[in-house]
DNA sequence: GAGAAAACTGCAATCGATTGCACCGCGCGG
DNA sequence: CCGCGCGGTGCAATCGATTGCAGTTTTCTC
């Protein structure tokens, strides 16, 4: 019935440790869950007959009995983007820390992917999900609804957006975006360049919304040129290169995140237009590399480990008590100026020069 | 003693599809395994129940009865750094293709957390198990030793040590640090500064290694003025700064990362010094970054998508065949040549001038 | 020192799926 | 017309741990 202590590589079950400590399975268990219920006598002789056998409870098992798994399935568009990367640090971080473990899925931005893995929840695979996304996966929604009026294990990261019915963490886009602007603005600049990011997502959206909330507040809503950008440096550099071969070109660019940013320096490098002296540059998220960089990055910085550390927390609380719904939690981000903004070259500089 | 179909939320058992179709749960099993040994009439009927009751196996119960998990353990000491972050993409691409899930475990190159990772094989939580640092936890080194002479199911990525027993996939470390050398000495470099990695890891080691070979090869092993870092942009500022306020200051830099070679070229921006014109820098690895940054970097490209999807088949390999030791893999690097390097300037360049 | 309460420990059911073996019925050959 | 073979299905054991309940021992209390 049991395995071998240790020949042949089988690893021994609770049954082989009972029988070794002379006691039933039951006091076995008692001994890892709630050890001051068993006396210490006891305890000793099965502690030591773990060790003997060098004994690990197989979780497969616990799971199945206890109906959970101690798992946490994330899905990610794409890892190896370094805001998503250090959201993702926090969320494990987190996760280890209260006793789950991660399961990871890349979804490189791909519905099925996200299908794929929000079927996982079904299958039990994790007690919960939280997906950095910006569409929550029918399955999930599947679940939702059939939890309803109880909360779903289910927590978005970043991309807010009320009628998906599922709470999240994320920062205020808008109002950053409009600081952003505000930042240009006060500069002198008032032909703006905006490179966005895909505009199906929500956190697109709020930031371009904020951003022509701004514009308009500062009547200067037709000198904004807004192209769309997918987050990629490539893309950075496109319009970049778009921007600055108009006929009227924009002083200042504001771009959705830090790597387009990086992306319009460098074409304007390749066309010798100076940063910030001709034209300033402000990205999105402040990654570690947009210090570094040359010049260094003026960005909205966010604070990604805690927003992944907040997504583990709602989450552990609505597996806790699913009777009640978390507020969506909105984290502050900061404006964090750098050497890549600088008042417009004079010429340009119309208002009170 | 089963759920009901939907009302409350509670997820039905196979026992529920079974009596709804009016089958036992072995073919309700069976439908889903090998479909093709039940008559199509029953399946269909079968089928129907499952998408009624929408149903899907409770993974917990089969790998209990598997003793399998599906899953594969996969540790990185830091999934902020792009470098591990693209080998993680390439493994979960890779993995989630092949029908595994990934468990992730990010170990902060800490000791006490690689050794809790390490615990979740013997728990069974993972078939497999990769890991990307250099040490191999004691939990895993003894799982190596109970199943001998067969293959523990552990593979290695970018640490090869052939000491550890435990198969892995990498580069020549040796011969591409050999090779960013050659680069540097064709250029008419001679005093060359070199920032490493912690020494502790073969890797670095491997490069080091390689390194001086050249320099020997040169006879110029004295003109290496060898600094260690730990891979982060900081320790390549303080490596920078230290390099050119010595009194006999290089004309070029190796770094074993691209990270630090970007705190190389910042130490020299800082500095006034030129790069490549009064400073080369090498970098290591082709971190999407790299290409990016002003100077556009020279470096080593290594494959880091394929490195991860590698350790992905080696491990199936294992997990099919124990029997069977899978060798080493070394994949391809290249030097790439970009704008961080040039010929020293005149007045350094010593011989044939 | 008897009786009640408290503290331990064990029995056995249970979680939900998989699968070897047995069984049934049908078709075909002799 | 009988029997063999085989495809299809069901029975029931099994994976390994957890836990409510019951039984046993110990510890008090008076």
């Amino acid at each position: 019935m049991m395995c071998a202590p240790f020949p042949g590589g089988t690893v021994s079950t609770i049954y082989a440790v009972a029988k070794r400590a002379g006691v039933s399975t039951a006091t076995v268990s008692r001994v890892l869950s709630r050890p001051q219920v068993v006396t210490p006598t006891t305890r000793d002789r099965v502690l030591q007959a773990i060790e003997d056998l060098s004994y690990a409870p197989n979780s497969a098992a616990r799971n199945l009995r206890t109906l959970k798994s101690g798992k946490l399935l994330v899905t990610v568009p794409d890892i190896s983007n370094p805001f998503f990367a250090l959201i993702l640090q926090g969320i494990e971080d987190a996760a280890q820390r209260a006793g789950y473990a991660v399961l990871l899925g890349d979804t490189q931005h791909n519905a099925k992917r996200e299908e794929r893995y929000a079927q996982m929840l079904k299958h039990k695979e994790a007690d919960g999900l939280i997906f950095l996304g910006h569409r929550l996966p029918k399955a999930a929604a599947e679940l939702v609804r059939t939890l309803s009026p109880r909360c779903a294990p289910i927590v978005n990261g970043c991309e807010f957006s009320p009628h998906l019915g599922v709470p999240g963490v994320h920062i205020d886009n808008a109002k950053a975006a409009a600081e952003a602007m505000d930042h240009l603005y006060a500069l002198g600049h008032r032909r703006v360049g905006v490179v966005t990011g895909p505009l199906l997502s929500p956190l697109s959206r709020d930031r371009l919304r904020g951003t022509r909330a701004r514009a308009a507040a500062q009547h200067a809503e037709d000198e904004l040129i807004i192209i769309p950008g997918d987050f990629s440096i490539e893309s950075g550099v496109t319009a970049g290169e778009e921007l600055l071969s108009a006929a009227n070109r924009p002083t200042a660019v504001f771009c959705f995140n830090d790597e387009m940013a990086m992306g319009v320096v460098e074409a304007a490098r390749a066309r010798d237009v100076r940063v910030p002296e001709e034209l300033s540059v402000v990205g999105f998220d402040d990654i570690r590399f947009a210090s570094h960089v040359n010049p260094p990055l003026t960005t909205i910085a966010q604070p990604m480990r805690e927003i992944g550390e907040s997504t583990v927390r709602m989450l552990l609380m609505i597996l806790e008590n699913p009777e009640i719904y978390p507020v969506p939690l909105t984290l502050p981000h900061t404006l964090v100026v750098r050497g890549s903004t600088a008042p417009p070259p004079e010429r340009h500089f119309a208002v009170g020069g």
